[in-house]
DNA sequence: CGGGTTTGACCTGCGC
DNA sequence: GCGCAGGTCAAACCCG
């Protein structure tokens, strides 16, 4: 499949995106979630959904994203210092941006017969998305980290359901989906071109279980749950000034590096993050609710 | 054998 | 309208 690589940026959808604006906390778990669920940036976006909900929430959406333009420019401002792991949050607003297309995760396979595309090639005719659907946007946010493993464990299971070829990187990007049938949690692995240390992994929709050895519950907050737990300690944030858009934050924090190659494990290598000074809290406190309320 | 990965083909959106 | 690039499908393949 990746006959052709091409290479030139990609900045399309960048609209589509909110780039929140920086947040302190102890860590990035606490940055999404805040001390309880209220004051939280995830529910800034009304990600606070109950886990009931979700599910259906995302089911029939296709999501039409274009993580290379924002991650381009992502790591455009991450100049970390080697071996130091820059964790970059982009949280996107379900924007319910729409085009036509149709459902892809629900009942993919039966799209054969709702499709009035008109595909000749039998084995095709089943790939043919019905029309005239709706795409909803799904909230989606993306982690820009530094780390030698690509696919970072986050507390659930991933099955890789497709791999492409990233305009104007030597990288690929990877597809994934959770595991559970119920679930139509996406997510997005791809190493930046300029920085082959630095893993962007890109979040769509909603968990609609707990994760696993995980069990805080339920929302795809988890997986940064999860994930920034194991990412851990000295974060620090500062405003995301390199987004030409709204607004942003960094997190910036230490090292992460697999423990033997072995995925899961990783060993938290502390250092100083050098190129981005600490952010006085005060400041991203604001900016953080003041950036992300949009609607 | 079941579940996950690989990979080529196809579809859709968007810019020109 | 055309071409490009991202996103997804699904058959084939691999592995435990």
């Amino acid at each position: 499949m990746d006959g052709k690589e091409k290479v030139d940026p990609e900045l399309t959808t960048e609209s589509s995106w909110r780039v929140g604006g920086g947040g302190v906390s102890d860590n990035v778990n606490e940055f999404f979630f805040g001390s309880d669920r209220e004051s939280s940036i995830l529910s800034e976006f009304g990600w606070n959904i109950p886990a009931e909900s979700s599910c259906g929430l995302g089911d029939s959406d296709r999501i039409d994203s274009n993580l290379a333009g924002e991650s381009r420019s992502d790591y455009v401002s991450v100049s970390a210092p080697q071996r130091t792991t820059e964790l970059m949050a982009v949280v996107e607003k379900g924007e319910a941006s729409v085009s036509s297309s149709s459902s892809e995760d629900q009942p993919e396979k039966s799209t054969a017969s709702g499709g009035s595309s008109a595909k000749p090639p039998a084995a095709t005719a089943s790939k043919a998305r019905k029309k005239g659907q709706k795409r909803i946007r799904q909230p989606r946010f993306a982690f820009v980290t530094k780390s030698e493993v690509d696919h970072l464990e986050d507390g659930y299971r991933w099955r890789k359901y497709g791999q492409k070829a990233v305009k104007n990187s030597p990288f690929p990007r990877s597809y994934y989906r959770c595991t559970n049938s119920k679930c139509t949690v996406k997510k997005r692995v791809e190493r930046s071109s300029e920085d082959p240390s630095v893993v962007i992994t890109t979040y769509e929709g909603q968990h609609c279980h707990h994760s696993i050895g995980f069990p805080r519950g339920g929302l795809i907050s988890h997986d940064q749950a999860a994930f920034a737990s194991r990412l851990t300690p000295s974060i620090h944030y500062s405003a995301g000034l390199q987004y030409p858009q709204e607004n942003s934050f960094h997190i910036a924090q230490s090292q992460h590096v697999p423990a033997a190659g072995k995925i899961g494990e990783f060993h938290t290598v502390q250092e100083t993050i050098s190129s981005q000074p600490p952010v006085d809290q005060g400041l991203l406190g604001d900016i953080v609710p003041s950036g992300m309320r949009n609607v």
